[in-house]
DNA sequence: AAGGAGTCACCCGAACCTCA
DNA sequence: TGAGGTTCGGGTGACTCCTT
């Protein structure tokens, strides 16, 4: 059976090469044998009149012809799966559906903690994999690898859909014996210590605060890096250093250690969380009742803590 | 009945490992 | 360091089965 004198099957295997890079691999993946997938891909070669793929060394690497096929393959057969394979309506309360999302540590100990609480009681069988930030978040997306990207709104790309979840503003923190805290923070102080900056992804993206500084020509002294916000505190400790992270991560581990949490001497920007999603979910009902669910949690947020002086919207 | 696509068995080349 | 054996992975031929 041809579809315009393709056999879409072969899509299928084309699809298990690109992700495999293997061709028995591929071949085991999509419950073919590998001289099948070896017949198959020479079939795709006809059709495509390209090679596809070729050898170097053991690996099988795609030509650019098949690079370009692979996006619009991988979304019209995740179209398939989620229009046609997976029409049941969503029950929570049967659901095993895991989801994959992307989200800071910040995010995962204010906010997603909440979310896994709620969920173990209405959707007992449902799974997270809880993601570390990755430099192409866009293109995870695009490919239906993730579920959920949760980041600040100003880095999401407008490729997908996304909605506000809440606004949060960055503070100050240190440790109690550092007596440059003691009194209110002046720039000058704030310049002259020694800082703890939160870089996320391979590429160490900087974070808000970093962007402000960049734009505003103003550059701390960074002496430590850290691949997340919670490990600031921890590094902080003792020292004459600073960091600067979410006021409400803050205000978490001021309960746990003796830190003191301080309001920048910079007008930095409050800043937006969101919840972006692949376009194709648009219609998966397990899709709607996560966000429905993470909507209504970040609606019930409280606030971070003493109010901080009014800043400017990010 | 014919043709296409599957499996099985085997071949070949590249990479890796071992040992003198 | 290089030769030889081993392993891994893709390709091919013969045969079978299924669909048209």
């Amino acid at each position: 059976m041809r579809f315009k004198g393709l056999d879409l099957n072969l899509l299928v295997a084309l699809d298990a090469l690109m992700t495999e890079r293997n061709l028995t691999a591929a071949a085991r993946k999509i419950n073919l044998s590998q001289p099948a997938m070896s017949a198959a891909v020479a079939r795709l070669r006809t059709y495509f009149r390209d090679e596809l793929f070729t050898m170097r060394g053991r690996e099988l690497v795609p030509t650019s012809r098949a690079e370009g096929l692979a996006a619009p393959i991988r979304e019209a057969l995740l179209h398939i799966q989620l229009s046609i394979i997976s029409r049941d309506a969503f029950d929570p309360a049967q659901s095993t559906r895991r989801f994959r999302v992307i989200l800071s540590d910040f995010m995962t100990i204010i906010f997603f903690r909440k979310i896994i609480d709620r969920i173990a009681r209405e959707a007992p069988a449902v799974r997270f994999d809880l993601l570390p930030f990755s430099d192409e978040p866009d293109e995870l997306l695009r490919r239906g690898e993730i579920d959920f990207l949760v980041a600040p709104e100003l880095f999401m790309s407008s490729a997908h859909p996304k909605a506000t979840l809440f606004e949060e503003t960055l503070a100050c923190v240190g440790c109690r014996t550092n007596k440059q805290l003691a009194r209110q923070l002046t720039i000058e102080g704030y310049m002259s210590m020694g800082h703890v900056a939160a870089k996320f992804g391979r590429a160490l993206r900087p974070n808000i605060e970093e962007w402000f500084l960049l734009e505003h020509g103003l550059k701390r002294r960074i002496e430590i890096v850290v691949q997340g916000f919670s490990m600031i505190p921890p590094i902080v400790l003792d020292t004459v250093r600073i960091g600067t992270m979410p006021l409400r991560l803050a205000r978490h581990f001021e309960k746990l250690m003796p830190l003191r949490v301080v309001e920048p001497p910079l007008p930095l920007p409050a800043f937006a969380e969101a919840i972006q999603w692949p376009a194709f979910h648009n219609t998966d009902p397990a899709s709607i009742w996560m966000r429905r669910l993470l909507l209504q949690e970040a609606s019930n947020m409280a606030p971070p803590g003493e109010p901080l002086s009014s800043r400017r919207r990010c």
